[in-house]
DNA sequence: CTGAAAGCGCTTACAG
DNA sequence: CTGAAAGCGCTTACAG
């Protein structure tokens, strides 16, 4: 491997000038910085990062763990990261929790033992206690959050409105004319799930209907059998029920196919209307109206939060942590449809 | 930051006795070793990655370039690699090529440049040539390429045999009933669509069917929206089709979609078959019978080959490229049925 | 405009 | 069993 020594040797001058040279230091002499810019290309040299991390403590790398991979919201949220790093010249090295907080830990303190520039995270369904999280910022780790957030963190933090998205696609439901509706809910712990939970019942209480608890289902794993099994369940207890708010597409299209199976129309006999605008929405049948949750956006505003924390922490500037709501759509589909009054 | 000399000046003995205890040189004493283990946790010291990679030349870190992050199969793949890479205490950095021959050279420089231990890879729609893969594997850097691969380039690799696999396909439509097979096939360059294409007229002709290239189309993005498009080209030049196998999912969604639209039957008019096995592929109506293709176990596989020649390349023992091709199956669901005689 | 020297924080061959 | 010293390949404050 080509290293300074070897342009310096190659030229006869020392590799302090060669180093100032190949960054285009005015006080090196243009004549210089030409030669040396040529022999360096001749020789193919790169320079060793691995010298160059331990000499700017910068390794123009970072962190972003997420719950899952396979997963169309949070591989959009992946997309939007590292084309955004890519633009700022910063690799990207992604792990996942498996929605598990033991495993969260783990891949923190990797992120933390690499020496990453700064972390990107949305949390594991599984993660109640948040020492790690404090552990990374009390480090001076520029920390940003996403999407599954814990509120009482003081750091950066993208996310979405959950609580004014579900509260719209229930409104959607009234609006159509639903009186009984039901809704698949989220485990306890992420925010996400609370929130929702939370505009759905707003939403009813704003507009009068009664809620009823025996019509809110809590699930556990957010998977299409899921969907199915709780759609089936729905479907013994509460058979006038007229719509359902679902928590996440991909348990609706689990519903979907449960409510196709057993022969009840959608959305004549039930309404149905997800959260997350997974592409595979759009192409299921009957098709599913939802609540579009821009990740690729939630992906590049949450690196260039990141990239300014990293910046302006390496500057010593005064920085404040910030917090980006991002809007939601309803996307109206054939799952729903107004009521014959 | 804690580092080894804080812990030497801790016990009052040297740099050189603490960075041996850390690793359990047996030429230190068991009582010193304890000593250092011991301050060391106290002190919450993680060694400076930065200087071990600049002593080691290693980073514990390789680099992978896909053509789309959006995308199931190489979710899928993603998925594998890091599950693997993370038991042998490698990190990944992922990179995008966006099918793009200039940006896939871009990528590949970039991870060069950061020095990662090795490289996975498959190649862009545009790549035609080499050059640059060839460049990495002269300058001794691991690389494997799966999936999408280039067959003269020497290295490992890590496939499915889309032939095979292909020749399946078109088989089951055959065997089925199915007399006038249409075949939707990808752009000319990446070898996997033009072993698929050569199954399926391998397979023809195997079962004495004529070879009619007005059956088979060229698309080129490979989208959904494609899907539709050729379909309505396909029943507007040949209402007489009866069976179509359709290079990938997501094309073959668009069609089915496109079939349902205009009111002809899957599969009593026309049968559907696809290839890559979508988790959404199952999830529509009807479901899409399809060939599995296994993106984790590949993931998994490619490391695991990369892995092994960075040791040996390491250990500067001998090494054999290998190649491995995974089996692939054929999945059937609703969107083929036998045709009555 | 050029260069000698220190130092980033490790690892390891070598001496004792 | 312990440690002084060299070196990985850069960057940069400082001297001239």
């Amino acid at each position: 491997m080509v290293t300074l020594k070897h342009i310096a040797e190659e030229l006869g001058i020392s590799i302090t000038t060669v180093s100032k040279a190949l960054k285009e230091y005015p006080d090196v002499s243009k004549k210089t910085r030409k030669l040396v810019r040529e022999t360096a290309a001749m020789l193919n040299y790169k320079p060793n990062t691995f010298a160059v991390n331990l000499r700017t403590k910068e390794s123009k790398t970072i962190g972003l763990i997420i719950p899952e991979i396979v997963h169309h919201f949070f591989s959009s949220v992946v997309k939007g990261i590292v084309s955004q790093a890519e633009k700022k010249g910063y690799l990207v090295i992604t792990l996942q929790s498996n929605e598990s907080y033991e495993l969260e830990k783990k891949q923190l303190n990797l992120l933390a033992n690499k020496r990453v520039d700064g972390i990107l995270i949305s949390l594991a369904n599984g993660t109640a206690d948040y020492k790690h999280l404090k552990e990374i910022i009390e480090d001076d780790t520029p920390l940003v959050m996403f999407d599954k957030i814990a509120k009482i963190i003081k750091c950066s933090k993208v996310i979405v409105d959950d609580r004014k998205a579900a509260y719209k696609a229930t409104q959607h439901l009234i609006d159509i004319g639903c009186k009984r509706i039901a809704h698949f809910r989220g485990p306890l712990l992420p925010q996400n799930s609370i929130d929702r939970f939370l505009g759905y019942k707003q939403a009813l209480t704003d507009n009068n209907i009664l809620y009823d608890s025996s019509l809110v289902y809590l699930l556990n794993d957010m998977s299409f059998e899921e969907g199915k099994l709780y759609a089936k369940e729905l479907l013994k207890n509460h058979k006038d029920v007229d719509g359902i708010f679902i928590n996440t597409d991909l348990v609706a299209i689990g519903a979907i196919a449960e409510f196709n199976n057993q022969g009840i129309k959608v959305p004549e006999q039930i309404n149905v209307i997800g959260f997350s605008n997974w592409f595979m929405a759009s192409v299921i049948s009957p098709s599913l109206t939802t609540i579009n949750q821009p990740g690729f956006e939630m992906g590049k505003k949450a690196f260039k939060l990141l990239y300014k924390e990293i910046r302006y922490k390496k500057e010593k500037r005064p920085f404040n942590y910030k917090e980006i709501v991002l809007e939601t759509d309803l996307i109206t589909r054939e799952s729903t449809k107004p009521l014959p009054f």
